[in-house]
RNA sequence: GGGGGCGUAGCUCAGUCGGUAGAGCACCGGAUUUUUAAUCCGUAGGUCUUGGGUUCAAGUCCCAACGCUCCCA
């Protein structure tokens, strides 16, 4: 090939393949025969014989008879020695040399090597083609930066970047040992539905849907928390689920629509057991991953280790905001208060809220953006928490915890109500706000309480979202760099 | 929803006051038997995100759209 303008590199490629072809080279074959990952071989002896091994190809040095190139496969990289007397002159010169690119797949037989300057080699003996690339690679020092390339194209950001493939391995990781964990501490893996006749479980907006077959309206799951309170009725006694939520709601660095929550039910437990085992999970969690206690996030250090702190919401607003929610507990109330305090909720219709929503806003404003924990936030105003346990103690609060850790709302967990007659009381309520306007309240849900009246045990449940731990555990800040292929609008 | 930043070769990036579109890597041709960002010689590669506008002249200034991103709410 003479004149060739080298101006469409694809092309280049794509005549590269028919020439592969003509000179009697499948492409794409099907399999390869390997002994080691690229890890091990460069662990091997030198002199070791018969190691095959297979990758892509990320670089090469070529020179007249001699060559080197570096392959890469999940394990890591490890180079190969390509010696023309060693894999014939015609291979050499008119296949090695003109019809393989970087990109490209190949497989190569051959024994260890150390060359000169110390680097394991595989000293070839065979090269055997395992695949063309139609696309160069990204620039090889460099990689992909580009923020929006490495989301709409991760393979390439992975390809290139080594430590973006080493945080999803450590995703997959985090997921094991915690599933582990809840296996042997006698949880059970469940699976329940992802389309739901009417969202429950949460407050949240959800994605709509149609199914075509029962024509009916259906929403996508927000939690799956009313169907694994249903497996304890069942007769489980712990059960678990990673599971994918969708909430139809703002998207920012720490919120995507498209998430995954685990979470779980341990009958006979209440709150404060959950909140002692949730610190055994996520200590365990943090030892086998990263093997250590001292996380820093953005500069700073967040330490796992020991007891954490509890701090109940009326305390945390009455340190923040000087005001004591349960001093007048109406929405009018709250807001002559806030506003003595000069607080405003910016962009939000203070007028519209009720006292639950206003307390929640309140402690969004004054108080979730401080903390650093991990600190546990207990004793929820019962509005805000439709599905958990009223406190024995006071009837205004409820029996929950949610795990705070650099502003973050990492888990979120109470002692099940699990008594119907209240159950539906609160429901109603919820009901009777949405009614009102409120998108977010949750609509009552007639099967769930069914179930509830043939008898709940006494239970703690527990939720926590799986992206943000991720996110804590690999130092990232947006929730996006934890996920493979985050939802991108199309160009 | 409001505000800021970004979009130039396959990739990473320059581009001055508005005056012929640049580099490195990659690619193409040649040389090269211990390289590892190989080296050396020679070439080629552009709808400057898109669409309008101002101007003798726009990658550059103005307006709008699209995409990405950050902050605020």
């Amino acid at each position: 090939m003479t004149n060739d303008t080298g101006g469409d590199q694809r092309q280049v490629r794509a005549n590269k393949l028919d020439r592969l072809r003509d000179a009697g080279v499948n492409p794409w074959p099907e399999r390869f025969e390997r002994t080691h990952l690229l890890d091990q071989a460069r662990a091997l002896p030198e002199g070791t014989e018969g190691v095959r091994v297979c990758g892509r190809i990320v670089s090469m040095r070529v020179m007249g008879k001699l060559s080197f190139a570096t392959l890469q496969d999940q394990s890591g990289r490890c180079q190969i020695w390509v010696q023309l007397d060693k894999v014939g002159e015609d291979f050499y010169k008119q296949i090695w040399k003109k019809l393989f690119d970087i990109g490209d797949h190949i497989g190569v037989a051959g024994s260890m090597t150390v060359t000169k300057t110390g680097e394991p080699s595989v000293a070839a003996t065979e090269i055997i083609f395992l695949g063309k690339a139609l696309r160069p690679l990204p620039e090889k020092w460099h990689g992909v930066q580009d923020q929006e390339t490495c989301y709409r194209q991760r393979y390439l950001d992975m390809i290139m970047n080594r430590e973006s493939i080493d945080r999803f391995m450590l995703r997959s990781k985090i997921i094991r040992t915690i599933r582990t964990f809840l296996e042997g501490h006698g949880f059970e893996e469940v699976e329940t539905p992802v389309l739901q006749t009417k969202p429950s479980g949460a407050t949240a907006r959800p994605f709509f849907s149609h199914h075509n077959a029962l024509d009916m309206d259906i929403t996508l799951r927000i939690a799956p928390e009313t169907w694994l309170k249903r497996c304890i009725v069942a007769g489980y006694d712990r059960v678990f689920e990673f599971a994918r939520c969708f909430r139809n709601e703002g998207m920012d660095p720490s919120h995507l629509q498209d998430f995954t929550m685990l979470e779980y039910y341990a009958a006979w437990w209440n709150y404060e057991d959950n909140m002692r085992f949730t610190e055994q999970l996520l200590q365990h969690a943090l030892t086998e991953c990263l093997g250590t206690l001292q996380v820093e996030l953005a500069g700073e250090k967040v330490d796992f280790s020991g007891e954490w702190p509890r701090v109940s919401f009326k305390d945390l607003i009455l340190r923040d905001a000087g005001i004591d929610i349960f001093e007048d507990n109406t929405a009018d109330g709250l807001r002559v208060r806030m506003a003595e305090k000069g607080i405003e909720l910016e962009d939000t219709d203070v007028s519209t809220l009720g006292y639950a929503a206003l307390v929640d806003q309140l402690y969004k404003k004054v108080s979730r953006p401080k903390l650093t924990g991990p600190m546990f936030l207990v004793d929820h105003p019962v509005g805000l928490s439709p599905l958990a346990r009223r406190s024995d103690d006071n009837a205004a609060v409820t029996d929950r915890f949610q795990l705070l850790v650099k502003g973050w709302e990492i888990v979120n967990a109470y002692s099940e109500l699990v008594d119907p007659v209240d159950q539906r009381q609160r429901l109603e309520e919820q009901a009777a706000m949405k009614d009102a306007g409120d998108a977010e309240a949750m609509p009552l849900d007639e099967e769930y309480i069914l179930a509830m009246e043939y008898g709940m045990p006494p239970m703690s449940g527990w939720g926590m979202g799986i992206d943000r731990l991720c996110c804590l555990l690999t130092s990232q800040e947006n929730l996006r760099d934890v996920v493979l292929f985050p939802l991108m609008k199309p160009t």
